[in-house]
Formats: structure tokens, C-alpha cells, sequence
DNA sequence: CAACCCAAGCTTTTT
DNA sequence: GCTTGGGTTG
């Protein structure tokens, strides 16, 4: 196929640009995959070899993409020894290999977000901090940012400006804690997500000659969203291309979007710097969406003071205006974009996958799920918590990693005892201490336990000894059997299958389905082609990429017709016809977290931005005056970003879905919709004094008496509505209602908390 | 040592 | 409002 011809003059001047360093500043929906894959497939047609191609991505799911793409147009055979990943799973790929020059073992265990919190907790005990004042999250953050700007333990302890900046917050200890971190997971024979750039910066800058070795592999490197890189992936990047400088960034900085965790749109500046004789190609044609969005989304992104200049138009057709739902509870808000998704689907005869619903916080899903589910429009949640989250799956993973690395110390915390076989915490206590004294770990001690002086009563210590024998066997199995023989045999003499599948709740049934799943997933691994001829594809294999998957990554069924819900940062790089933002209101979006420095203000816009991108034919906004958070109603003002909107490409509907009346107010609108950062609603946006009664707001609902209450009775209440108390439990005072509500069905209700007015 | 109960934190986003 | 983790009880 002639793949050239299948490109605008620009796109065309990006693919065809393959030595030197370049970059590619790609607009929204500007075909930014297809030249990242064509010019993969332009440069092994002038004679680079796949293995010398690297490709840096951010998620797994676009590495598999790219890859997919790729494997089409050359065949499988090529795609395959290409280079393409995330930072972290390629970097620790690299790892693996170069282990021992950092005195890691090759079977090292990659600790995760919680593992990393769970250690540093165990860190702050041990060293007798206040938990409230070092809390691991906190602690974890700050240590994590420092990893991210290459400063290391010893590095940090040196920095004035961090440590005084502990000591401001009275964490004076903080740098402390982190030197204790590293050790602990040196000892564990662990790295942390983090480390897996900042131990790849160490091994580079420590062995130049290892560094050598992969510039010459990685003739040709190429980076995809580059607006998200951190310092850390920004250094390693410009390490590895020094010796070739064949580098090729493609980013956006409209959809940088990951300052929070790092990112620094100040590496496309450094770009610049670090390579005088860039060349740099500007995608600006936007192939996805209508003028209607293409220029909202423009006009939004303009009032960003930090982006770089380029401008994006589109020939597509104007499309349909804006519509903007305005609802007074967020079940309202659920309700009403579920029926517009509904009438839509009638109309334009789209199908259901054709929906997309964004928010900003996962916690927004539910309120649409029900209102999705009472009109029977099946979707599907991306994100959330993820499959390999999940405490069973964990559960079994963490013996796996166990038995590859027993010295895997949160690994042998979190299964020493699950299923439960009688070691107990004050056992484990003891076997930290004994391990403290030997100067040991835990894994060491546990092992040796019969023949190690101790207090631990003869039971408890064969119950430790036949435990440490079990994982030394599954060590074993791990290394030599097939994964899924491994995998299996491991779920089920560790008694972990048989524990799940006696508990026979549903969500006892859906552990054990998830663990078949994962086992299934295991099984598929087992039957691919191994990577190098002749071998097994063992289970150590398996966990080496596995420890990197995440949420999107088991890719169910994805051309089941279904709604897609997901956040606004996990819709990133995808699009859909018909796009639903919602919970457009001050404190959601843009978040509360947010609102007070102009550099986090900025991102939120950016956040917006992509969201409204996402859409090819049409958007539709939403916001409610009041929503339930952390369990309590809270009221919401519109968001800044509805007023920032050009007004009169929006079409704005009420609950009662009668056209709202926006006419005669242009010059108040003017007047607000200049960028503030005191933010004033725009009119038609405050909530009318007269607006309807609903069955959701309740400011001064008073409930009767609830110990008057019994079964039988009709009842109403704010939120629910009227309903019917089919059972009373409990005691008095701690009576717990089941009352079957209209319209919603079953609910239970502690009978003192809820306002319940009694109808008959 | 297991089961139960309560408090705290959570709702920013991911590898 | 929910989940998680810690503490107390049996």
C-alpha cells in the first residue's frame, strides 16, 4: 500500500522526516497515531531494523495499539521485534536484564501504589512518627516527586529547600524516612514504580558502557504524548538518543494533562534547547470533529495564558449546537442524560457504543449508572477500580511474586496468613523482631524458624516452617513449569481457590470469578509463542509484564454495544460520536483541588478541552444544582467553563426539557464571560427562586418521629420519595427499615439517621 | 486468633 | 455514602 498518499502535506513532511530530532506538535484528532505508525512503517521500509525502533507511550493500551496497527501493514513477524511500550514496562524490561550491576535480583518484585504506602506506613511506626502529621500518602508523594526529579535519598537529605520545607510542615524527619524506604526495599529485593525510571537514570549514569549498549540498539527513538513526560523520562530519553539523536517527540501541550504526577510541559521547551536543529511539524487539521466543537474547544483552550501557538481548524460540517443540561440533583442529571442518550439513539439511530460519558471523578459514575440501568442502556465502566486491584487478585499475585522473590516482604506480610492458617499478627510481630535482631528479613527468618532460637510456641513454628516449605516449592514450579500449571497448581495448594469458592455470597462468587479470569488470562499467556524459540513461557515471564498491567489493559469484548463511561483523563486518545460531559459545576470541575493557583486552574481547562475534543458529531454539557458527596447534599454553582463557552453556540435545557429562554441577556453575558478567577455565574445559569419542587431537594424536609415508625406504614422521604416499609430490625435507636421506594426499589435505612415523613 | 465494630479518609487524575 | 484499617471483644 502506498501509506503516503494516504496523508495531508504536513503529516506527510512529519513521516517523512526520519533522521535527526523532530517533533511533532499534533492537535487534537489530528491523525496523530497514523503518523506515528506510518513513519514506524516509513522507516523500517528505509532499511531500519524493528529492534532497533524504539516507541515510548504512556499507556499499555496505546503501546498494543500501535502495535496492532503496525503488525497490519508489515506483518506480524516485524511488528513483533519492534521496541514498543510504556516507559515503565520497556525500563524495566531493561532492568531485569542489567539487575545484578545494581545488586538486584532479576526476579524483582515491583511494588505498587499500595504496597509503596503499606511499607512506608510500617516505616513511620517503626521509627515512632506521629502517622497523622507523616501520613504515607504524604510521605509517599513527596518521595515519589523527588524520584521523579532524579533526587535521591542521600540526594534529598542534602537539599536544603526540600528538607526545610519538611521542617516547615513538621515532617522534620521526612528525608529520613526516605533513606529507610530505599533500604527497605533494597532488602525486599524490590523497586517502586518510581524507581523504575530513576533506578534506569542510576544504571545509565553508573555504567556508561551499559548505556552504550542500548544507544546503539535504540537507533531510532520516538516518544508519543510527550506533554506528559517527567523529568526523570525526559533525562533517560535524552541519554539514550545522545549517541544518534534520531528522536522523534509527538505531544500537545493543550492535552497535557499529567502535571499533577510530574509531567512538565516544560520538557517541549527543553526540546527546543536541547536540539538546535529541530525540525518542527505542526498537525492543525482536525479530521474528528465538527466546526461547532473544534471551535468551542479553541476558544476554551485561549484563555490558557502557558501553550504554544498553533492552530487547529477543521473542513468538516458545523454539526449540531451545544446542548447544556441543567438539572437540580445529580440523579436529575443522570436521569436527563440518560433519556437525551436515549432519544438520540432513536433519532440518529447511533448505537450504543457510539455514547460517551466523562467526568472528572469516578465517584460521578453512579448516579448515571442508575439512571442508564432504569432505561435499560447497557455501558460499560473503564477505570475504576481496576481488575488487578482488586483484593483477591492481589491476594494471588502476591504468591506468585512470593515464590519468585521470597524476600518480598509486603508480599509475605499479605499471604503469610491467607487463607488464614493460625500466623497470626503476633506471630508476625515476632518474626519482625527476630529479624530485626539477626540484621535479617523476614523471609530468612521464616525459613529458618525451626532452627533459630525463639519464643514462638512448636505449633505456630511448624505452621511457619510448612508455610516457607509451600513457597519454596512454588518457587520451583514458578521458574520451570508452564505459567498456567504454575499458576494453578500455586491458587490451589495455597488454599486460596478452596477459600473463595466456600464463600458463597456473590461477592464471594465474583472473587472466584475473577481469579478464574485471571487465571484464564495466565492460560493465554501460557499459549502464545515464546519470545525466544524453545523456551516456556513460564510464570516468571508473566509476572514480569504483569506487575505494569492496569485498569483498560483486559480488553473484554470491546465491540459489545455499550455506553462507555469513564474519567475525563482515562477518555484520553479515544473519541466517540456523541460525547456527554457532566457535573460541570464549580469545586467538581474545574476541582476544588485546583482552583486556587492559576498553573492547576490551567490544567483543568486543558482537561476540558480534551473532553470536548473526544467528540466527532456532537457534545452536550451538564451540571446539577446540588449533589451528594461523602454522603451529604451539597449545592453546586455551574462551572467557569460553561460561561467561558462561546454562549451562543449552546443550547440549554431544563429538567422539563422545555427550551430554556436565553434571549435579551448578551450583554450580561459579556459581562461574565470574561475569564475570572472570582467567579461570578452567568445568568440563566443561577438557579431560578421559582424552580420546581422535585423529588430531590430537600433543604428543610422535616422527617417525623422515627421511633413511630413501623412496618407497614407509607412513608417519604427526601430523596427517595414516597415508599412502603416492608421490615423493621434492631433494637430501639438502632432501627434498621427495609422500605421499598417507587421507582427504586429496595432500600435499608437506619430509621434514626433518615427524615422520613409518615403519609398513612 | 477470628469476628465484629468503629473511625477515618475518601473524591483528581496513572504507571 | 462507602471502604479500609485498626482496635476491641469473645
Amino acid at each position: 500500500m502506498n501509506y503516503l498518499e494516504e496523508l495531508n502535506p504536513s503529516q506527510r513532511a512529519a513521516v517523512e522526516c526520519i533522521e535527526g530530532p523532530s517533533m511533532i506538535i499534533a492537535g487534537a484528532g489530528s491523525g496523530k497515531t497514523r503518523v506515528i505508525t506510518y513513519r514506524i512503517v516509513h522507516l523500517l521500509n528505509h532499511g531500519a531494523d524493528a529492534f532497533n525502533i524504539l516507541t515510548l507511550t504512556f499507556t499499555n493500551k496505546a503501546a498494543r495499539e500501535m502495535k496492532e496497527r503496525i503488525a497490519k501493514i508489515t506483518g506480524e513477524h516485524e511488528a513483533k521485534n519492534l521496541w514498543t511500550g510504556t516507559f515503565h514496562s520497556i525500563f524495566s524490561r531493561i532492568l531485569r536484564v542489567e539487575a545484578d550491576k545494581l545488586n538486584f535480583p532479576q526476579n524483582f518484585s515491583i511494588y505498587d501504589t499500595d504496597d509503596s504506602r503499606s511499607l512506608l506506613k510500617t516505616i513511620i511506626k517503626e521509627m515512632n512518627l506521629d502517622e497523622k502529621i507523616y501520613k504515607p500518602n504524604v510521605v509517599h508523594n513527596r518521595i515519589s516527586s523527588a524520584k521523579n526529579n532524579l533526587i535521591s535519598a542521600t540526594g534529598y537529605a542534602k537539599n536544603e529547600e526540600l528538607v526545610s520545607d519538611d521542617v516547615a510542615s513538621g515532617r522534620p524527619k521526612l528525608a529520613e524516612v526516605y533513606l529507610n524506604y530505599q533500604k527497605r526495599l533494597f532488602k525486599a529485593g524490590a523497586m517502586d514504580f518510581d524507581d523504575l525510571l530513576f533506578k534506569t537514570y542510576e544504571l545509565f549514569e553508573r555504567f556508561p558502557d551499559v548505556l552504550y549498549k542500548y544507544q546503539q540498539r535504540f537507533k531510532f527513538i520516538m516518544v508519543d504524548e510527550y506533554q506528559d513526560t517527567n523529568f526523570a523520562q525526559y533525562t533517560i530519553v535524552k541519554k539514550l538518543a545522545a549517541l544518534f539523536e534520531n528522536i522523534c517527540v509527538v505531544g500537545d501541550d493543550a492535552q497535557s494533562i499529567y502535571a499533577f504526577r510530574g509531567a512538565d510541559i516544560q520538557n517541549i521547551l527543553n526540546f527546543e534547547r536541547d536540539y538546535p536543529d529541530l525540525k518542527t511539524f505542526k498537525l492543525e487539521q482536525n479530521y474528528r470533529s465538527t466546526k461547532t466543537i473544534v471551535e468551542s474547544a479553541n476558544a476554551i483552550i485561549a484563555k490558557n495564558k502557558y501553550q504554544l501557538k498553533k492552530t487547529v481548524y477543521t473542513d468538516n460540517e458545523t454539526g449540531e449546537r451545544i446542548a447544556v443540561y441543567k438539572a437540580l440533583t445529580d440523579n436529575e442529571e443522570g436521569r436527563m442524560v440518560a433519556q437525551a442518550i436515549f432519544e438520540e439513539r432513536m433519532l440518529s439511530k447511533a448505537a450504543n457504543k457510539e455514547f460517551a460519558i466523562l467526568y472528572r471523578t469516578n465517584s460521578q459514575s453512579r448516579s448515571m449508572e442508575e439512571a442508564l440501568r432504569k432505561l435499560n442502556i447497557p455501558y460499560r465502566i473503564y477505570g475504576g477500580v481496576s481488575f488487578y486491584q482488586r483484593k483477591e487478585i492481589k491476594d494471588l499475585l502476591a504468591y506468585f511474586r512470593l515464590s519468585l522473590n521470597p524476600k518480598d516482604e509486603e508480599a509475605l506480610k499479605r499471604v503469610i496468613n491467607y487463607p488464614a492458617r493460625g500466623i497470626g499478627n503476633t506471630s508476625i510481630e515476632k518474626l519482625v523482631v527476630l529479624a530485626d535482631k539477626k540484621n535479617t528479613d523476614l523471609w530468612t527468618i521464616a525459613e529458618n524458624i525451626t532452627r533459630v532460637e525463639n519464643t514462638i510456641n512448636s505449633g505456630t513454628r511448624k505452621k511457619i516452617s510448612d508455610f516457607s516449605v509451600m513457597i519454596q516449592s512454588f518457587g520451583v514450579l514458578a521458574k520451570t513449569a508452564n505459567a498456567y500449571d504454575a499458576a494453578h497448581r500455586i491458587a490451589a495448594e495455597s488454599g486460596v481457590l478452596k477459600d473463595l469458592y466456600t464463600d458463597r455470597t456473590p461477592e464471594g462468587v465474583s472473587r472466584y470469578e475473577n481469579i478464574q479470569e485471571l487465571l484464564n488470562g495466565i492460560k493465554e499467556f501460557t499459549e502464545q509463542p515464546p519470545l525466544e524459540e524453545g523456551t516456556t513461557n513460564t510464570l516468571d515471564k508473566f509476572m514480569a509484564e504483569v506487575a505494569l498491567y492496569t485498569d483498560a489493559d483486559n480488553s473484554d469484548d470491546e465491540d459489545d454495544d455499550r455506553v462507555n463511561m469513564m474519567t475525563i483523563h482515562a477518555s484520553k486518545g479515544l473519541e466517540f460520536p456523541y460525547v456527554f460531559i457532566v457535573g460541570l459545576e464549580e469545586n467538581l470541575f474545574p476541582s476544588q483541588l485546583s482552583v486556587t493557583s492559576r498553573e492547576e486552574l490551567e490544567e483543568e481547562r486543558r482537561l476540558f478541552y480534551v473532553a470536548l475534543t473526544r467528540a466527532m458529531k456532537k457534545v452536550s454539557l451538564s451540571f446539577a444544582q446540588s449533589r451528594y458527596r461523602w454522603g451529604q447534599i451539597t449545592y453546586c454553582e455551574p462551572s467557569r467553563f460553561l460561561a467561558e463557552m462561546d454562549q451562543t453556540v449552546l443550547d440549554v435545557r431544563f429538567a422539563n426539557t422545555r427550551e430554556a429562554d436565553f434571549d435579551g441577556a448578551t450583554e450580561e453575558r459579556n459581562r461574565y464571560s470574561k475569564p475570572s478567577y472570582n467567579y461570578t455565574p452567568p445568568p440563566g445559569f443561577t438557579p431560578k427562586e421559582n424552580a420546581r419542587p422535585s423529588a430531590g431537594i430537600t433543604a428543610d424536609f422535616k422527617g417525623d418521629n422515627p421511633d413511630s415508625i413501623q412496618e407497614g406504614m407509607e412513608v417519604e422521604h427526601a430523596r427517595f420519595g414516597n415508599g412502603l416499609v416492608k421490615q423493621i430490625e434492631g433494637k430501639a435507636g438502632e432501627r434498621l427499615a427495609t422500605i421499598h421506594f417507587e421507582g427504586i426499589g429496595d432500600k435499608k435505612i437506619l430509621l434514626k439517621f433518615a427524615k422520613l415523613k409518615i403519609k398513612k
